[in-house]
DNA sequence: GGAATACAATTATTATACTATATTGTCCAG
DNA sequence: CTGGACAATATAGTATAATAATTGTATTCC
């Protein structure tokens, strides 16, 4: 009997049905636009939740779920007290990394699937990074191995470094938007071996070695613009690291997120 | 009966900062948890707000700040009326590609960008997909082809056609992770291009006539299995492309998200 | 001068009432 | 009996007010 009903008036996609915006919907809009438009800028201030209720004329309510969603988005930090009142602060990779790594495993990506995207281009980036490098790249590029020359035992902090390392070298290819993709799955990646660091293998010092090995050998093929080179070395320093990385964890399901 | 937070105010005065979970958050967090655990399907309901409030102990203000932080997120679609409240719906592409868009255009990046980004991946990805394509892949290649002549002169449709080419092949070769972040890309570009295709050009349907040549040179590649042609002939294709888009809209700063 | 304290600003949470909208059932006209 | 109008009901949307908790700052006291 509902066959009517339901061929034509249901909810999905249909483009007649004209979505009522939400007045929480709405603030959030025009306070994110001010943001993304730069007419509020990292650390500024919101008025307090009073000023804003008249500027827009909502209720606190309205407003507060605005804040929440803003807050939730990390383009907003509210803290309490005199003084308080929400401050602009522009996400991060971490804040990106969880929403990616949210929608990865709604979709069932598996850790393996994360590294191998990453393995997928960076020794790619490597190459190009190695042909157009300047020697401002090189030697930011040196001086980072000389740190973590000087942090080959102390495990926790080589990791780190090792995670900086790639942000450098992504970062110098000049390219926002593969920089913003290689930080969030480099974010993913460091947040299911923190806690393998944490337990650290026999071979601890051995491996940290042969990373440095590694990693100077790639600034030693960018210092001589040598690409496929560059990329080889990359690539194959990434395969064991995999390697390493999911022999301890194995490739279940992305995320402990939850 | 608001037990959420226990009174032991000041006793924990920490250096560090602790952050104190907002009642919303923590409801927020509780509901996605089901979701991504997959307690709660696309498509369930989830109880009406007035259950909710029981279940959780917190007041329909803070309530409903977490429901309108998960229907941020696309996790949820609130509808009002009888029969109405939340329903799981799964983030799309789309959602996710507003919230990278929004990450990237904070970091100043530019259209060009997200065009070498996608450059940047998707050839070689086709190398990949040559190589280790089954029967059924090719299949589905030429089939969709097949779908394209026939829409050669509807400008629109085709558009939407060869954005769908992108997602079939990409899903083919099977990396969520990379198949997510190329679809969140595509979608930026073609959220770009769609003012774009509605004034067309005078050369519209010769564009569209090598850009379907192309494709089936592409499927020929594949059919093959020779992997550096279908790379080649598919960074060519998509280099065509972003001349011509860049030439109608130049490569300012990404987003027309606001 | 330094520590304790009171004060004021501001968000966090709750409670209640009212409004808007969609579904469902009912009743009446034809 | 069928179809359409209309009322009843369930449900989210918005508004207002009151109270609690937190925090920076000024004040007081020793």
């Amino acid at each position: 009997m509902a066959q009517v009903r339901s061929a034509g008036a249901s909810n999905h996609d249909d483009p007649m049905t004209i979505r009522v915006p939400k007045a929480a919907e709405l603030i959030a809009e025009k306070l994110r636009r001010r943001i993304v438009l730069g007419d509020l800028a990292e650390g500024d201030s919101l008025p307090s939740e009073a000023e804003l209720m008249v500027e827009f004329s909502v209720s606190r309510a309205s407003l507060r779920e605005a804040l929440r969603v803003l807050e939730a988005e990390s383009l907003i930090e509210v803290k309490r007290g005199a003084r308080g009142g929400a401050r602009i602060t522009l996400p991060t990779n971490e804040a990106a990394a969880k929403t990616i790594g949210l929608l990865l495993q709604l979709r069932g990506a598996t850790l393996e699937e994360v590294l191998d995207a990453r393995l997928f281009i960076e020794p790619p980036l490597m190459n190009a990074l190695a042909t157009h490098r300047t020697d401002d790249d090189l030697a930011a590029l040196r001086a980072h191995l000389e740190i973590e020359r000087g942090l080959l035992s102390d495990f926790a902090r080589f990791g780190q470094a090792t995670a900086e390392l790639h942000r450098i070298v992504v970062q110098r290819s000049k390219n926002v938007a593969l920089a913003l993709i290689l930080g969030m799955l480099d974010e993913l990646f460091r947040r299911h071996v923190t806690q393998l660091v944490a337990r650290a293998r026999p071979d601890q010092l051995q491996l940290n070695e042969r990373a440095l090995a590694n990693h100077t050998l790639l600034a030693d093929m960018i210092a001589a613009r040598n690409g496929a080179g560059a990329e080889a070395v990359w690539r194959q320093h990434m395969e064991r690291v995999k390697g390493v990385v999911l022999s301890e964890l194995g490739g279940a399901t992305v995320l402990d997120l939850y």
